[in-house]
DNA sequence: CTGGAGTGTTGCAATCTCTGCAACCTTCAT
DNA sequence: ATGAAGGTTGCAGAGATTGCAACACTCCAG
């Protein structure tokens, strides 16, 4: 919509890529180098980009912070962490925390397994979103039109044999998923490793959020996983009814 | 230097304070309702701000998802985390990884204390630059001309009592630091915690970033934690042979 | 139900900013 | 020394951006 701005933001994600010339820069915008020389002058002003001493350009230092500051502000994040901590204290398993927002999912937070075996994953990496418990509910919730166009957009990579392989299977999983109120990842993201996953919903009783327990088949079997079922759903209402407003905002409490 | 992408910017740190609505916005960037519309319209469309639901803008998740790719890219990280890790494992307390960038120091990586006491820090989080030891380090290396600017901008808030109180105090210390070679924080952050710090030097020599380990008072004193000054230097001497290309990137070996 | 305040959104013309060019500078390698 | 490669700057024209004013929408009160 503003062409400048928009030129200068398409940096970004280039960036992101690795360390970059003027020449790469401007050849990648289609841009006169001059061009691509003042918009990131003006990046490097603001601190989102940096000038190594190659003279290569990278990301900046102040994106980190932003960021930062960026998590810190969704207060849905504040009001989970304890009780995924909880979770993860009774459990022992990694816990995780996850939103959606314009055809992404993101994790949010994290809370590490106690078991030596753990699972890669980083907050603020996007989601396999075809196939995590937590995509799968946040997904689901959409309205039926926005979930059919995202369905088609999406890629169905086979990370194993048992990965969501197409848009139609997608949208069954999702609808049974929005019926049974929780979801399942097992094995289709890596081979060895399961998850349960349940919602985390507003007042309006929007998904919000979604939380997962994960954990690998060396540590927990499937069928031990989802023993844990009951415990992650209790964990999510809890969290659900203190960031609904409807739980005074007082910790270990999960009953009504 | 670009004035439309100067303002565009200019409205991330306004909205890492919180959420705000176009008016608010607009009022801030001094501009006509209309063009922070168009330029926030920009900034969504590569979703770095989001629009809740309450019509507010605020930061967005591909600001998060960049940081992050962001940070990985930062080799040196790389590089570090396996020394960090084992040197945790070692001595199990909280280790630190910081980089110095354009007047501000920030925390890149963490490997947490295995102790249940743990000190608050995050990574992406700026840190406290006039007392940490990291940060004595990375700008006891900088050029003299540059050191002394930066002090001089810098502010000294006195978060103990042994925090540095201003300018020349802490151009003695770096000075002392740079001699030294290694650095510590006894207090100056927080009452009862301590650390100890070292280098980590690239192939030209400069600084290139540093890492420390802490920890409270209540698990060991200052004088326990100054033994474990060799290891720190050990590890970071390690760190720098691999960044800076001598040693081959083989890990788990600390001679020459 | 109606009126009005508060916000967000769009079309338009004037203008001011941004763009690309070309020349210049710096660095590095031959 | 000489040339090449990449980075930087001044300038004039082109075109994007701006602020305005009018319009849409929601919410609330009367």
């Amino acid at each position: 919509m503003s062409q400048t701005v928009d030129r200068a933001l398409s940096i970004l994600p280039l960036l992101a890529e690795g360390p970059a010339d003027l020449g790469q820069v401007a050849e990648r915008l289609d841009v006169h180098k001059s061009t691509a020389l003042r918009l990131l002058r003006t990046l490097h002003e603001h601190g989102l980009v940096y000038r190594q001493s190659d003279q290569r350009y990278r990301l900046g230092a102040r994106l980190i912070a932003l960021a930062q500051e960026a998590m810190e502000n969704l207060d849905i994040r504040e009001i989970a962490h304890p009780h995924l901590a909880r979770l993860n204290e009774q459990c022992g398993h990694t816990v995780h925390l996850a939103v959606y927002e314009e055809n992404e999912v993101l994790y949010i937070d994290k809370v590490e397994s106690r078991y030596p075996v753990r699972m890669y994953s980083r907050i603020g990496k996007p989601v396999a979103i075809t196939v995590a418990g937590v995509a799968k509910l946040l997904l689901a919730d959409l309205p039926e039109g926005e979930r059919r166009v995202l369905a088609d957009k999406l890629e169905y990579p086979m990370y194993t044999a048992r990965s969501t392989p197409n848009a139609p299977a997608f949208l069954r999983e999702l609808e049974k998923v929005r019926e049974q109120g929780w979801a399942t990842d097992l094995g289709g993201h890596e081979e060895s490793i399961n998850c349960v996953a349940a919602p985390i919903r507003g007042a309006d009783g929007r998904v919000a959020a979604a939380m997962s327990v994960s954990a690998p088949n060396v540590v927990v079997t499937a069928d031990e996983l989802l023993t844990l079922l009951p415990l992650v759903r209790r964990t999510a209402d809890a969290i659900s009814g203190e960031y609904s407003g409807r739980t005074p905002a007082t910790p270990a409490n999960d009953s009504a």
